[in-house]
DNA sequence: CAATACCAAGCAAGCGCTTGGTTTGTAAAC
DNA sequence: GTTTACAAACCAAGCGCTTGCTTGGTATTG
């Protein structure tokens, strides 16, 4: 299944919005700003603007701006979920299943909803108690798929390291690369980041 | 030099302020909620609350309240830079200096200075353009100290991947461990801690 | 002809910061 | 050893503005 598929069938299902729909339209506008300016700093004011109307009429849509930051993570998750089992389906070895996570987790970073993905990682905090709880069931799921292979991996030897531990670690590493990875600017590619991150485990890439 | 006479000569200097004193008192203050709630989420009153005295009053210390964000972020650098130095000096082979940066990182992080680094990598979009240029160019000193490590490391064929990109990926999976690192409750020291991240860059522990 | 999507206007609360005046600490002058 | 001088630290009050959100009404759509 292709990218798009899969995006397809996750709106068909009413898991996540379609963009060109006016639910969809606002939360892509709304990862922008949230990521560009932060939470707090986005007013629903500057919301409103971004899809064309007035700020008392988003609340048609969503009862709280913070339903709104919700919305763009709980979103965001399911999709790469989706798209990360994708990725591993087509590996075969356990070394090759990391590979396709780690690039598939790049790429979520770095590309189409990079924008959501720095949101879900920089405003975290943002959110309530509640909702904390409700969008950290769903990342266990996404967790777990990783876990896996890196247990696998611990097992053949082949990670001097806890599988716990390293997770943590790729997690920061890999959402930190928002901040920094400008692949249009510089030599380096997606896949070539990701040979890079996997040389760092002490798997080098193939010659 | 002991952590605490690096740090009575940058007080002395006046490079970082006393936290006995009432500017030292007010940033340790503005760390800790800064990183509990974020920044734009702290009022200038809950900051006065905090050590006492009313919301004008802070005007007195500080033109405006992004000055305290930027001073807990600049003199958080200053010591670091510090700590690390002093940290590096007592190590001799290369391994040894960067398990020695790795693990002064990682105290930094975690220990007494944590809550103002964790104010310097999550609200670092709160500064203005102009504050956080300057903060830049004192994380530059600090940033060349691993880069030198790092590069003697790859010329010994140590390493498998790029300096510059190990550095980054550090960065990220050092500062993540502010959200999971719990040292007071479970197995893992913070010696521990850096074993891990040793061994997952292919210095294994030794035995 | 209902439901959905939106507008125009504005309210109550909270925000950063200012103002004018009082207390407190310090040290020279007598 | 008391008085005088002065700055630094602080308080009490509140200003002007922005915020998230509400309200009552009007188009638009199937």
């Amino acid at each position: 299944m292709s990218q798009n598929q899969i995006l397809q069938s996750l709106i068909a299902e009413n898991l996540v919005s379609d963009p060109k729909g006016a639910r969809g339209r606002l939360l892509k506008e709304a990862a922008r700003l949230f990521r560009e300016k932060g939470y707090e700093r986005t007013t629903v004011r500057d919301l409103a603007a971004a899809v064309g109307i007035q700020s008392g009429s988003l609340f048609h849509h969503f009862r709280t701006k913070e339903e709104i930051l919700k919305a763009v993570m709980v979103e965001t998750i399911r999709l790469n979920t989706a798209l990360m089992q994708a990725a591993m389906e087509a590996a075969e070895t356990s070394k090759d299943k990391l590979r396709a996570l780690v690039r598939a987790e790049l790429e979520s970073i770095n590309g189409q909803t990079g924008e959501a993905m720095a949101v879900l990682v920089f405003e975290w905090r943002s959110l309530s108690a509640d909702s904390q709880a409700e969008v950290l069931e769903l990342r266990d799921i996404y967790e777990a798929l990783w876990l896996d292979v890196l247990g696998a991996l611990r097992e053949q030897g082949r990670l001097l390291a806890e599988p716990f531990v390293v997770r943590r670690m790729l997690t920061g590493a890999l959402s930190w690369t928002v901040t920094w990875y400008r692949p249009e600017r510089g030599g380096l590619t997606l896949d070539g980041l990701t040979d890079q991150v996997m040389a760092m485990l002490g798997f080098p890439a193939a010659p």
